[in-house]
Formats: C-alpha cells, structure tokens, sequence
DNA sequence: GTAGGGATACACT
DNA sequence: GTGTATCCCTACT
C-alpha cells in the first residue's frame, strides 16, 4: 500500500477542515523498530483563543505552546494524573487551533498493543484518548515532534473516498460544550461509546 | 457510581 | 513559596 505522510498544508487549515479530513487516515507510531498503527475513526475540534474548552483559551503557558507553533506537530500532554492525550496542531502558527484523536481502529502491530493495553479485544485497545496513547506508546517525549515522519506520522487511508461521520459535541469538557466539534466514524464499533457519559445534573 | 492519579495554573503570602 | 481546584479519562464495582 502507498501510505504517503500527509503534507504540511494539509494540517493548515481551519481545525474545523482538518478534523473531519483526518478520519479515516492512519495514525503511525514507530518505537524501537515495531510500528503500530490504526485508522482515525474519532476526533474534536479544538480552536484556540476563541473556544473556552481549548488549553489555549487563556494565553500561552509553557504547557501548551506546542499549540502556538506551526501545524502539522504533535501536542501531547498528561491530565488525570493517569493519561496522555495526542493532538494535532492546526491552522496558522500563532492561532492554537488543534485537533485531539479520539479514537483508533487497531490496524498494525495489534499484539503490541494488547501487551501495552494489557487488554485483547480490539474494541478496547484504542477507544479513548488516553487509550490509544497507551496502545501507540505515546508520551511526553512525542510532545511537539513534527507529524511527518518516524517516530510519528500521519499518512493517507488507502484511498481517497470520503469517509461517512457524525457530528456531535465533544465530550469530557465543563465549557464550550455545545459547540458539535466532535466527528466520529458512522457505525465504527471502535468509538467512545460508554462510560464518558456521565449527564450533567437536571440534563 | 466512583476511586485513582499527578501536573498545571492561579490566588495568595 | 504554599494551597487548592481543575483537568480534552479509565477501570473497576
């Protein structure tokens, strides 16, 4: 298969553009020599200084200056004292727009991220944000590196058929919270399906 | 339903 | 410098 790395303008664009754009391309990961990669199935929108769910809302901080820089880097940052979570720098350098991934379907390397995940099914080896950096082995390290090749890349699905998705609103965030920047794969079994789903009170 | 875990930002001193 | 609320969540009950 062809899988070229996506190119750099590919990532400067609106996050509103480039979100729904990355499902279905895959996201790679080389450590040590093995490579484990899954296709994009889950992602939100994140726009910087103008969206209060964004850790750009208020200002540069040496956390999230990753987000401040060119497109087309990784921001990868912990939360939940457990979690890294990997997000995709978009838009002009200076505009902190990013895209956060979700959610993967497994497609390489899948007993690697069994013995990381310490899990078997394949629906719980990349269904969250925080799983998938587990599965993928993403961490602090990876935080800033440019997407276009090793040790962390992103490259075109096989083809270029648009992917079918939904919009909804992102989850696990306190503001911002109606905004539909979520885009998820349309009957992907491998989505954030349960849990996450704890309704604000009298909701 | 809820415990867990640690970094971060910000208010104070 | 110290205190504390918050956080783009997961696993287990």
């Amino acid at each position: 298969m062809k899988n070229h790395p996506l190119p750099k303008r590919f990532y400067a664009r609106s996050a509103l553009k480039v979100a729904p754009e990355l499902l279905g391309k895959i996201l790679c990961r080389e450590r040590n020599g093995v490579v484990t990669a899954g296709r994009i199935v889950e992602v939100e929108a994140y726009l910087g200084s103008e969206d209060p769910a964004s850790h750009a809302y208020r200002g540069k901080t040496p956390r999230n200056e990753v987000m401040f820089g060119p497109p087309g880097h990784a921001y990868v940052y912990f939360t939940y004292g457990t979690h890294f979570c990997v997000n995709v720098v978009t838009g002009r350098e200076g505009e902190a727009s990013a895209v956060l991934i979700r959610a993967l379907e497994p497609i390489e390397g899948i007993g690697v991220m069994q013995r990381r995940r310490n899990r078997t099914k394949l629906e719980e080896l990349a269904s969250g944000p925080g799983k998938l950096t587990q599965a993928l082995s993403i961490g602090r390290r990876l935080n800033g590196n440019a997407l276009g090749q090793k040790p962390l890349w992103i490259c075109d699905g096989r083809n270029h058929e648009p992917v079918e998705f939904e919009t909804t609103a992102r989850i696990g965030i306190t503001r911002g919270v109606e905004w539909p920047y979520r885009f998820a794969v349309a009957g992907s079994r491998f989505v954030t399906s349960r849990s996450a789903r704890s309704r604000p009170p009298g909701g």
